[in-house]
DNA sequence: AGCAAACCTGAAAGGTGATTCATGTTACGG
DNA sequence: CCGTAACATGAATCACCTTTCAGGTTTGCT
């Protein structure tokens, strides 16, 4: 059984593990990460491992709910300065993908989870979701955002971010150096048009029209007189 | 190195072993999948994998490349009767969550590709999202869909589809007993919910006002005279 | 300084699983 | 119906990993 550690030695050696776990579990995958490789990584001895850990699952357990914890309070800090929904919207999704391009371990390790731990990917998504539900209903007591189930509207946000960070932070961060401070974020052109289409998402007025037939004039848009 | 089967026989047992691969790797996961599992559940020697496959990374592969296009087929089929770019990308989503229902093998499989084979997963999802892309151009050019980069809108589609199909048909699966003809598929409120922020999203028409006010009367949208 | 308690260590036990290969079986053209 | 190429098999080999543990080191308290 695995102990917390008593004295501040100990608190520094397993948080050595935890960062070289993190690294480790991005870099080569849950199963190819072997408990010698993140005990090289944090520079302890192999036996060490086991005094503040379980096993491979537990520590993997433990790294989980430690980005989630991070990436959610790096989205929430930075909606907090926001004065309306879209700011808020453009904020939380502006330190997702930050957050993504500085700890591409989110990303590569979440994924793992689907089998390593199916209730820690669970807990990661929900979490995120209940943020995003809980702003769209705000949101809508304003009239900011359209009457419509925030529960669908927030899956479909996180469903974006995903891909679009998958997209453009982690496939085309690949080969860039690693130069602190110059990490590449999405660009902003795509940045934009994401950020559009949200907006129309979520932006209250009529429903759109029945198809328009190619060339033809929009339906008016005014109101009956 | 691994041969093709030439003759009827070997063609069926290189089927067999496919497909006990499809549902080995979905059902425990890559690196749990050993070879024995995998010739068990295709009722065949152990040594009989080596004739046709190189080894576990390589028929890893070749399940990823047969779902997706099975999962395309899927899509493309369904939407080639529609007679307008809302009513395929209704078909075509409806067509992605009943596959995902009925073969919840490609979420589970495609997540681990991140670390099995980089290379299939990038070649799984942009293969997708070039066919949203051709689509929405068509659709462009129709006045159907807005002016728009349909880059940026086919991985924000993407990304829909998929964590809502991995919430409504994947974990609301759970428990429910393998009736053929019975699966569960999105829920049709939640499909017409997630309908509803595409169509907004895609639809041509003004840009979303600035954040209008609680109350308020929405701005005026007819041009200047 | 002296002494527990906490901490650290790496060799070794005990497993697991991928891959090979020598040998046996089946299919089929002539 | 014979011979040969294709196919099938699973015991054995090899490589690697998790976890334990007996014994050493450091820390912090008095």
């Amino acid at each position: 059984m695995s102990a917390q550690p008593r004295t501040a030695r100990g608190t520094r050696t397993r948080a050595k593990l935890l960062e070289a776990a993190e690294t480790v579990f991005a870099s080569v995958g849950y199963h190819e990460a072997s408990i010698v490789k993140i005990t090289e990584g944090a520079a302890v001895g192999l036996g060490t491992f086991y005094l503040y850990f379980d096993g491979k699952q537990a520590i993997f357990d433990e790294v989980v709910e430690d980005l989630n914890r991070r990436v959610r309070h790096a989205m929430t800090d930075a909606a907090r300065s926001a004065t309306n929904r879209i700011e808020a919207e453009r904020a939380g999704f502006r330190a997702f993908f930050r957050f993504t391009a500085e700890h591409p371990a989110l990303y590569r390790i979440i994924r793992q989870a689907e089998f390593v731990s199916p209730g820690a990917l669970r807990l990661h998504y929900t979490r995120i979701v209940d943020g995003y539900i809980a702003g769209l209903k705000a949101a809508q007591l304003n009239g900011e955002v359209r009457d419509m189930d925030p529960t669908v509207a927030a899956w479909a946000l996180m469903g974006i971010g995903e891909l679009i960070g998958m997209r453009w932070v982690l496939w085309d961060e690949e080969g860039t150096e690693p130069v602190p401070g110059a990490r590449p974020d999405v660009p902003e052109d795509v940045f934009e048009e994401m950020m559009q289409f949200i907006e129309r998402a979520l932006a209250p007025g009529a429903t759109p029209h029945a198809p328009t037939p190619a060339g033809s004039i929009p339906p008016q848009e005014g109101k009956a007189p």
